[in-house]
DNA sequence: GAGCACTGC
């Protein structure tokens, strides 16, 4: 094996401006163009040009404690290019929007860039492994945001290994181990799963380097694993870091890791790595997709959507079409106007075939997008953000690109892009305690990852319904990390769970606001979770942290212990911690509401979720019961994974498994010892206002709720989501005597307000 | 009369 070796001769690098160390690569197109069977894999693996780089990675990592894989155009770069351009003004016929033509590249991140980075990523572990990183029953661990990732990820590293998965690579998940102990040496985990280590292995001693892929994503549990990888490299100096990361967030991943000036090297052990953390930057080079802007600001971006598809159909070679919308009603209302336009212009639309992708799709409408287009057609997806960042699609999209594609003499697949330059994105409010979903401007790091889309089978063009003067002077950098647009509760008991006292004083990637840290201790208090001395209480603070759920939902199954229903309220808590049961039935609404009404329970809807399991489990868990009652079988099934998972640790905190028979009060009221601080009291004559009690806010029932124009009295819920309106979800009917009873020290003061 | 996207031993 040759690697460098301490003692030897160093293996040269170029040293960039920031002092890291920059690796360059390119020349992909040999290898990119060609197709990626799994037939030949050893001969492609060192074809590749990271290949070569194996000396140098192992160098990095050895010596520096974190180190930073960039995977993009080099950093500094991208931001000088857009400057530089010269432009052509180019005008439409027949068109409202017009479009500055970009002559320059500047975005040239496409699928073989993409998977080079990729692949220069897990070539890592390889190489980690056989430099003896893995040895004396030591592990290497990478961590991924989502599952997806993580299967397909260990799937492929496996491969290339030549290792059945299960083996030397495993991956862990929830609900799913697929890693065999004292044999697994190279693990792939989602980031939750590695904090939830943390609980029982503080310091993660069995790791000897971590991996966190797709940092720049900055996800509320890649921000908290990041804060607390950091506090064991100062207890752990023989742990190594490398945190995979866009162009965009390296200089602050290199930022935040940078500790070589605070603190001198661990007295006694003048070897140890050094503190400052490597930059490595690859890059590869692919497809350009031109950027077009609008000249001037558009009014109606669906319109503008609209005409400039029309354009591209009438003047742009074939070549599929990819929108990116903020939502479903967006999304709606562009394929309608296109519809019109097919009706009244021949000419302009013909061969447009549009097709919509957002969440609320089944799984069958959304892989619609993936079927060949039809000789003299032009497909055009119009899509959310699920596009941009969901890795189904990612991984459909690769594959569709390179085997389907490929094997099509790449006239097919998505070469245009259009940006409309908004997304909606979640808010926090700490003052009302209120998530909302907006819908707002996206980042530069945005517009380039869509942009991006264009080029991924030959070269693209990407339209922004937005300026460029806009683009350069006005749209942020990056988008505002998670942690700092949400609700705390769970951030905070995880890291009370791991003794992290002074939550307020914690080392953050990005730091949240202290309101939104002290609103969450305040509702964790209340829930008595947390002590006067913002401590975990003993034992519910413990019971609730060992829970993976939001704490509400874990205070509601404790107390369901004492009420006697445990069985019924783990369904609802396992109905409550998935996003719906109910598919989303455009146009069959009627029947939908039919469906539902034969499961609709009159306390609300989670007495409602108890009926729809027993269904399920009466049908056997059929999928075609599912179908006929407008259930998404998917998250049935969900379901029943999470109440196993929960029976499980239920049983370890001394919860016995307990039926109330019917006795729906106990189930409420243990819904209300989990929720108290959501209770609502119907305005009277007021025609559904609903007043919290908490703020005196103006609240409404969801349509999707069986309690839709009932208008009970009182009530809690679980959240609140705020659109036009503040809608309620997930609703049942209380007693207001139960509020005090299950929170006299939160209601106390609030007597008055009551009118019991 | 309405739902960006992820996730947790």
């Amino acid at each position: 094996m040759a690697f460098w070796k301490p003692g030897t001769e160093k293996p040269s690098f170029v040293e960039d401006e920031e002092g890291g160390i920059v690796l360059m690569s390119n020349n992909l197109s040999s290898s990119s163009s060609s197709s990626f069977g799994y037939a030949n894999i050893e001969k492609q693996r060192q074809r590749l040009p990271v290949y070569k780089y194996r000396t140098e990675i192992l160098y990095l990592v050895e010596n520096h404690a974190t180190t930073i894989i960039v995977g993009e155009t080099g950093s500094g770069k991208t931001t000088q290019i857009p400057q530089l351009e010269r432009h052509t003004t180019y005008s439409f016929l027949q068109n409202p929007a017009m479009f500055k033509l970009s002559t320059s590249r500047i975005v040239l991140f496409l699928a073989s860039k993409v998977y080079l980075c990729k692949r220069f990523g897990y070539a890592v572990f390889q190489y980690l492994k056989e430099a003896g990183w893995a040895e004396g029953g030591r592990v290497i661990a990478c961590t991924q945001p989502r599952r997806l990732a993580v299967q397909s990820v260990s799937k492929r590293v496996a491969d290339e290994m030549g290792v059945n998965l299960g083996d030397e690579v495993g991956y862990t998940i929830r609900f799913e181990d697929h890693t065999t102990s004292g044999v697994t040496s190279v693990k792939f985990l989602t980031d939750g799963v590695l904090i939830r280590e943390m609980m029982e292995d503080p310091l993660l001693t069995k790791y000897s380097v971590i991996m966190v892929d797709e940092a720049h994503e900055r996800s509320i549990s890649t921000d908290i694993l990041l804060g607390l990888l950091k506090k064991i490299q100062r207890r752990r100096p023989e742990l190594r870091l490398i945190i995979s990361s866009a162009t965009i967030e390296a200089k602050a991943m290199f930022n935040f890791f940078n500790t070589s000036k605070k603190r001198q090297a661990p007295e006694g052990s003048a070897q140890g790595p050094n503190l400052e953390p490597a930059i490595l930057s690859v890059e590869g080079r692919g497809f350009s997709v031109k950027i077009h802007y609008v000249e001037e600001p558009v009014s109606d971006y669906i319109r503008s959507v609209v005409s400039t598809i029309l354009l591209i159909n009438e003047r742009e070679p074939p070549g599929d079409v990819l929108v990116f919308l903020t939502g479903q009603d967006d999304i709606e209302t562009a394929i309608k106007l296109l519809a019109e336009e097919a009706h009244s212009n021949q000419k302009n639309s013909s061969g447009l075939l549009p097709l919509p992708l957002y969440s609320g799709l089944s799984r069958t409408e959304q892989e619609l997008i993936f079927t060949p287009t039809p000789r003299g057609k032009r497909k055009v997806i119009l899509s959310t953000n699920i596009a941009e960042t969901s890795l189904t699609l990612e991984a459909r999209l690769l594959c569709y690109c390179y085997c389907v594609a490929n094997l099509m003499d790449k006239t097919d697949g998505v070469v245009y892009v259009i940006d409309s330059g908004f997304s909606k994105q979640k808010f926090y409010n700490p003052i009302s305690d209120i998530e909302s979903l907006v819908v707002a401007p996206i980042s530069k790091a945005s517009a380039r990852q869509r942009s991006g889309r264009a080029g991924r089978v030959r070269p693209g063009k990407c339209y922004r319904l937005y300026t460029e003067d806009y683009f350069l002077k006005e749209m942020p950098g990056e988008g505002i990390p998670e942690m700092q647009r949400s609700n705390l509760v769970s951030t905070v008991i995880q890291l009370k769970a791991l003794g992290i006292d002074n939550i307020l004083g914690f080392d953050w990637p990005s730091p949240p606001s202290p309101q939104a840290m002290i609103r969450a201790l305040e509702v964790l208090y209340s829930l008595q979770i947390l002590d006067d001395d913002a401590k975990l209480t003993s034992p519910t603070g413990f019971q609730v942290a060992e829970l993976p759920l939001d704490p509400m939902i874990s205070k509601m199954i404790l107390a369901s212990n004492e009420l006697g229903c445990s069985d019924e309220i783990i369904t609802i808590a396992a109905v409550l911690s998935i996003q719906s049961v109910w598919v989303i039935a455009r146009g069959v609404q009627k029947e939908q509401d039919e469906a539902k009404l034969r499961f609709a329970a009159a306390e609300g809807d989670h007495v409602t979720f108890l009926n729809v399991y027993k269904g399920f489990l009466e049908s056997k868990k059929s999928s075609q019961w599912c179908y006929k009652n407008f259930l998404n079988y998917q998250s049935m099934k969900k379901v029943v994974e999470i109440r196993d998972q929960l029976k499980r640790i239920a049983r370890r905190l001394g919860i016995t498994l307990k039926s109330c028979d019917g006795d729906i009060d106990a189930v409420r009221k243990a819904v209300t010892a989990g929720f108290f601080a959501n209770a609502c009291r119907l305005e009277p004559h007021s025609n559904g206002v609903f007043k919290t009690i908490r703020g005196s806010e103006e609240v409404y029932i969801h349509p999707s709720s069986v309690l839709f124009r009932v208008n009970p009295k009182w009530v809690v819920y679980q959240s609140i989501v705020s659109t036009e309106r503040q809608y309620m979800r997930n609703v049942v009917t209380i007693n207001p005597s139960w509020l005090t009873e299950a929170a006299p020290h939160f209601y106390q003061n609030r007597q008055n307000n009551m009118s019991l």
